[in-house]
DNA sequence: CATTTCCTTCTAAAATGTAGAACATAATAG
DNA sequence: CTATTATGTTCTACATTTTAGAAGGAAATG
């Protein structure tokens, strides 16, 4: 059984993070849900989320490729675990139930 | 648009307000989010919760009838108005389209 | 090697989430 | 009528999440 708690923005983050694969660092997180959520974000939300998630175990990290092609800082890339994706079928599956238990919401989109 | 932020717990009291309907009074809530969730909540945890979502105008209270069938103080029933349910809506709309675009997610139960 | 660009780490504060004690009210036994 | 019991709410306090932005680190390039 699944115990540990999983936040709001944390679970977005962690869908996120899955959806953009390879992609899925800081910046680039943060940007992805500024397009997908119209709302701003600042870097330091993300950051926070993402280090605590890998805390939590349901993240994991490692720097990204010593060659970059583009100057900068190297990136962190981050990867879901497979606990944390059990923990977001967990959560998605509670709210699919809830959501039918409340007629007015039931209606797919 | 809907702007004001709506947390992980006040999501599923929000919810288990509407499904309750007549039933949606404190205590009651907090049996249903235990008997659901198989976790345990406190009973200052949920009121605490109500009068917020209350205040951001999620959800509207009012006193049962004076007439109660059994001792005991009154019951503060909680409805969700209409705004409450548009922000339950704009919620799972969001939550749906990112599954969509997790893989490994998008399987539904 | 100074500058620009890209990204992370650190610091701090506001909002949410959580527990439990204290208090209120109605029914009813005696 | 008042002590007791059952049913609920309010109040107090603190932990965890969420949020912003400043500070700092590293690679490329003129």
């Amino acid at each position: 059984m699944i115990e540990t708690r999983l936040g709001d923005f944390e679970e977005v983050i962690l869908l996120l993070v899955g959806i953009l694969g390879e992609e899925a660092y800081a910046f680039r997180i943060a940007d992805e849900f500024e397009s997908q959520t119209k709302r701003s974000v600042s870097i330091g939300a993300v950051h926070s989320t993402l280090t605590r998630l890998e805390g939590k175990g349901f993240l994991e990290s490692n720097m990204g490729s010593a060659t970059s092609e583009r100057g900068g800082r190297r990136k962190r890339i981050f990867t879901i675990t497979a606990y944390g994706k059990k923990v977001l079928q967990n959560a998605k599956d509670f709210k699919v139930s809830l959501w039918q238990q409340f007629p007015t919401l039931s209606t797919g989109k």
